[in-house]
DNA sequence: CATATTACGTACCACTCGATATGGAAAAGA
DNA sequence: TCTTTTCCATATCGAGTGGTACGTAATATG
């Protein structure tokens, strides 16, 4: 994948920094939001630079994308290992306060992708699609172990459930980017978790 | 507010019919991502038109989003009237299904100015915030309101049940956006219901 | 009819977008 | 040292953006 030829001049900037860079600038300003002035001021390098190391700009996002999963997302797959339903939803609930309310990078890239990017390639919103799937998945079939360790009460649908909370997560995360606080992030989760329906 | 002088040619196309159309794009495809060419193309007129008519792209929006609220948010207002806390979550659930689950329109213009329109103008999402707090505090008012009333059985905070429920209706929009139908949205609603912590 | 007022249509403005061609600087191997 | 390879920087590309100047057509008032 990396070219990690010896010959020729060195690259002058970290590929990772500046890929965190990258980052930052498309979680705050979103895949159409973020001009390539944006992003090169931001990672500190020039446009042929730039080019040169990611492809282009739909390329730099779907990097930015993998490292958005691999360090932001990583509490939802420990998330699954809880216990029950409700550990695994309280897990849920409560890393996503803490994804969602960073100190300027607010929100979920997930989410804006989805609802923004209407206009985009086709291809972003599809890769999103593909991964948030994914992700549903396998929330999927944690609840329906849990129906079978019988964590519920009342008989509850796996897809349902699922459906339901991750409309809960979705919605914290655009209150989130609409300038809602920790605090008040918590009380959705205090109150999704008062009445969830298991044990 | 509308210029109604008599004299001079007059104007030769409908201006709510083109308002509603550019309402339609708008919902589509953003604020930022609808151009002035998506615009009048849709609206079947001119630019200097759009501008005589309307004033400039922003102003448009607001104007857009006047007839939004007029039209797609009346069943806000009237969910409000319900005689119990759990009707009024009933009729914005089953309500926001029929919204956001259009033939073309799909999702929230309120979600998506809010995650999206990041680099927008700063007016813009102050004036969507503005409109969203006030459907949110008639929305506390009212279940101060069903907390009198004993509607709950578990003690609750309006403010924690109100911002709880926004989320879940915020979370649907973010799924219809994403390519929810109506059948999967129906199941959010269900559950939401079929655990709402009031008689 | 004459004139004022308004709307329409074309053609264009300055600007920004994402993306590149080009030329020189720097470091490795021969 | 010479060549090759790669990187960096400037300067630009064509396309598209929101917004307008200007000339013409159409209607109402006098």
């Amino acid at each position: 994948m990396e070219k990690t030829s010896t010959r020729g001049r060195p690259r002058e900037f970290d590929t990772e920094q500046a890929l965190a860079a990258a980052l930052r600038v498309f979680w705050t300003k979103g895949y159409e939001g973020a001009s390539l002035t944006d992003l090169t001021d931001a990672m500190g390098i020039t446009r042929p630079s730039l080019y040169a190391a990611f492809g282009n700009k739909e390329a730099l996002f779907r990097k930015a994308l993998d490292l958005y999963g691999e360090e932001k997302l990583a509490y939802v797959g420990r998330a699954l290992a809880a216990e029950t339903a409700r550990g695994v939803a309280s897990n849920l609930l409560y890393g996503a306060i803490d994804t969602v309310t960073g100190d300027e990078c607010r929100g979920c890239m997930g989410v804006m992708a989805s609802v923004s990017c209407q206009s985009a390639e086709e291809s972003i919103r599809e890769d999103v699609s593909n991964r948030t799937e994914s992700s549903r998945k396998a929330l999927v079939a944690r609840m329906e172990q849990a129906i079978a360790d019988g964590d519920f009460a009342a008989p509850v649908e796996a897809e349902t459930i699922t459906r339901y909370l991750l409309a809960v997560l979705q919605g914290m995360a655009v209150q989130a980017g609409a300038g809602a606080n920790r605090e008040q992030l918590q009380q959705v989760a205090e109150a999704t978790l008062a009445i969830w329906p298991s044990r």
